[in-house]
DNA sequence: CCTACCGATCGGTAGG
DNA sequence: CCTACCGATCGGTAGG
């Protein structure tokens, strides 16, 4: 272990520090730790103010980097935005199958259905949910051959709805074209991410906002037949 | 009338014609011409590449002007933006209102939001229906002082809903928190701006793809209790 | 991961 | 409405 040198004795008080800036220590340095730091603050940044609002000097300084750093973990700033969408869509994806993985085996289609529309609100709006609203509206910024994977996870994601949907549908809970119909539901629910606003945590007194259970019921209302 | 001056007599045939950059006839110059001319082409752009991917010179050589021109008509980019909201929702309104005053007095609530079903995916989906997806997918670009007016525009447009969302609530024809499913309504036919694609003029003879009637039918059937 | 820097683009303007 | 132009910002890089 090498000790400040002996020159450092003779100089003031205040340079005593080692010279430099001060090193960062090994937990704020090394790591996945400063990429993942990069992507949490991009997918807010991003979601607020837009991809191109966004500037890769806003990101970095938000993540206390300077302006260059970001290219160090990143290729460019779409490679950045692919990987907010890829991270945002393998967590929601694993949050769902664990939702669904959860339900009793004899769960009736509606109640699947509840499962997953509760859950998909808390992937666009519960805590840390920036990451699907960048995937869903800023699609447009991704390179062609960037679109290919983010596009698959999202395939996969919905797949786990159609046979859901198509239960209610053959029993009568669900009317209208199965794909049109899987379409506007999915619009209902996203389309939350330009409107919700969560409830404060201390409740007012008067008229209190909506929470995700409000949302969730009021959808399966919406859509489907039988009351319940 | 003064003609050509004789010295032009003495020039070269490929001089005789006017000298400097030929003037603009009348119909090209004058006129809110130009400016309708922007307009729907800033409309159309933003809509296709969204407005911080558009550059006042696309918007200009698009038109058929040069770099500063748009600068003439328009403030700013900004001011723009707020023009073309602003219109698009000034037509939107007026065709929603002639769309319910054609509608028999006797009307049934359901079918009076399918008139306003069907309208609305025309404005979004339509002919010349730029206007209203920029609207609503560019709100954050707007100046804080430029929200207001739109605002105005589209809670007019909105409130004409609200009447027949409560009738149809009343009769048992509409579930769940009447403010939520108007949100979650208009959600699920805004959406479509992000998937909907037109049948091509000449049909094919394979699957076709759906038709704004397809879109409203299934709209109503899966937001109404009531088979019809 | 920082420093220092570059080339390109962009919104906007003066003056005609 | 065009010409010529400016200042600012931005994504990205070389070299350490």
């Amino acid at each position: 272990m090498t000790s400040a040198s002996p020159v450092d004795d003779m100089l003031p008080a205040a340079a005593v520090r080692p010279r430099g800036r001060p090193r960062k220590t090994a937990e704020e340095r090394d790591d996945g730790n400063r990429r993942l730091a990069l992507l949490a603050t991009a997918a807010r940044l991003f979601r607020q103010q837009g991809f191109d609002a966004t500037s890769t000097r806003d990101i970095a300084s938000a993540t206390g980097m300077r302006s260059g750093s970001p290219f160090y973990h990143f290729e460019n700033k779409q490679a950045l935005l692919a990987a907010v969408m890829r991270e945002g869509m393998r967590s929601a994806l694993a949050r769902q199958t664990a939702a669904i993985t959860l339900l009793p085996a004899q769960a009736t289609p509606r109640e699947r259905l509840s499962a997953l529309v509760r859950n998909h609100f808390e992937v666009l709006l519960g805590p840390d949910s920036d990451f699907i609203p960048v995937m869903l509206y800023e699609w447009r910024r991704l390179a062609p051959e960037q679109v290919g994977e983010v596009t698959a996870l999202k395939d996969a994601y919905e797949a786990a709805w159609v046979p859901v949907l198509s239960a209610l549908h053959a029993s009568g809970q669900l009317a209208g074209d199965p794909v049109l119909a899987r379409l506007m539901i999915f619009g209902a629910l996203n389309w939350a991410v330009q409107w919700y606003q969560p409830p404060p945590a201390r409740a007012g007194r008067g008229r209190h906002r909506a929470t995700l259970d409000d949302l969730t019921t009021t959808a399966l209302r919406l859509f489907l037949k039988d009351p319940e």
